[in-house]
DNA sequence: GTCTATAAGGAGATAGAC
DNA sequence: GTCTATCTCCTTATAGAC
């Protein structure tokens, strides 16, 4: 009894670890991206050795794929919390807020969008590319069912509006508002939703 | 006069080779990006030595921002030859046309979006600089006049309009839509524009 | 499990021969 | 001006002491 309880609070403790390591690791990941964050970086950051990040994580593609797997699974989660009385434009919108929200928060894009080395090295983690298809999927279904319903441009083919719409999560004018406007983070998203959905055009 | 003729020859020669070397490095600034191409790379795709790829341009950071500018100057002159008889968004949309058939045709997307390293690499290159200040002031100037003329929204804020412009330079759609997609080019360059402009929504 | 120290290899840049 | 060979630094990853 006194053995499992150990074990339990010392697994504990583990996870909590693992956790803040995938926190610096997501904070650096979102500001110097894949190819620039070292593992000292991440190991200078929380204060331990780099031996020590190895225990944990048993290469830096395991580390930044296991940080993309918490992310993937934080977007499924605010998916799944959305309530039913939504429609599919309006919870399309909302997922998008979130992420939008997360980076505004020094969080990283869920796409690895910006650089195929990356892409590959994801493609190779079995666990994200299973939580992928599955976000994917969910996702392809309500893009489908907005159109339907002409909440969305049915004119466009079903991909062009999923791949528009994954890239307004890691849209680099988020960036440029943030840095050079002083406009706050509530009117970056509120804009950057609107851009989305309604384009640069006049109504 | 010889002598003039020949340095001439000589100087002409230079400067071909020096394109060449530009167009290697677009290929691969394309595909690999800033962090992953390596002067190595370059220097074997068009066959010559690194040092003597080292006597053209001084450096990594040296032969990018060259590359940069060279992409600039297309830019600026592409807008430049837009017939006068356009408005200030069918300007954009050309030019955002024009961008979007250079990736497509292997080019790259001329905002250094993606990392933030390599946008700090690129503001000490005064050369760049300049040229980016330049086609910024002009196209502000049409995305003013296009809010104007009520062509696009002018409820949004000029720099979200400027912004989420120069992210569709960029966008990682097209890259997605080519890849997974059998949609081919026109199709491709027809349905970002018009997301760009109108937007997911039905309209 | 944590650290110090280090191996192994990659990439920017250059020396020096031709 | 071009190349071969090399320097130097950085980064991933690990060996081995405690």
């Amino acid at each position: 009894m006194s053995i499992f309880g150990k074990l339990s609070f010392k697994d504990q403790a583990f996870k909590l670890r693992e956790d803040s390591i995938l926190d610096a690791t997501t904070g650096i990941l979102a500001t110097k991206g894949f190819d620039l964050m070292t593992m000292d970086d991440v190991a200078n950051l929380i204060g331990i050795s780099k031996p020590s990040l190895y225990k944990h994580f048993k290469s830096k593609e395991d580390l930044v794929g296991s940080t993309m797997v918490r992310l993937l699974d934080g977007a499924s989660y605010q998916l799944d919390q959305l309530p039913e009385t939504l429609s599919a434009k309006e919870k399309l919108s909302a997922l998008l807020e979130w992420a939008l929200r997360v980076r505004l928060e020094g969080g990283m894009p869920f796409l690895p969008s910006t650089s195929a080395h990356v892409r590959e090295m994801l493609m190779r983690n079995l666990k994200y590319v299973g939580k992928v298809l599955k976000l994917n999927a969910k996702l392809e279904k309500l893009v489908q069912q907005a159109q339907k319903k002409d909440e969305l441009n049915a004119d466009l083919p079903s991909d062009v509006i999923l791949y528009s719409y994954y890239a307004r999560t890691c849209d680099p004018a988020v960036e440029y508002l943030q840095r050079f406007s002083k406009m706050n983070k509530d009117d970056i998203v509120k804009h950057m939703l609107q851009v989305c959905f309604d384009g640069l055009k006049n109504k």
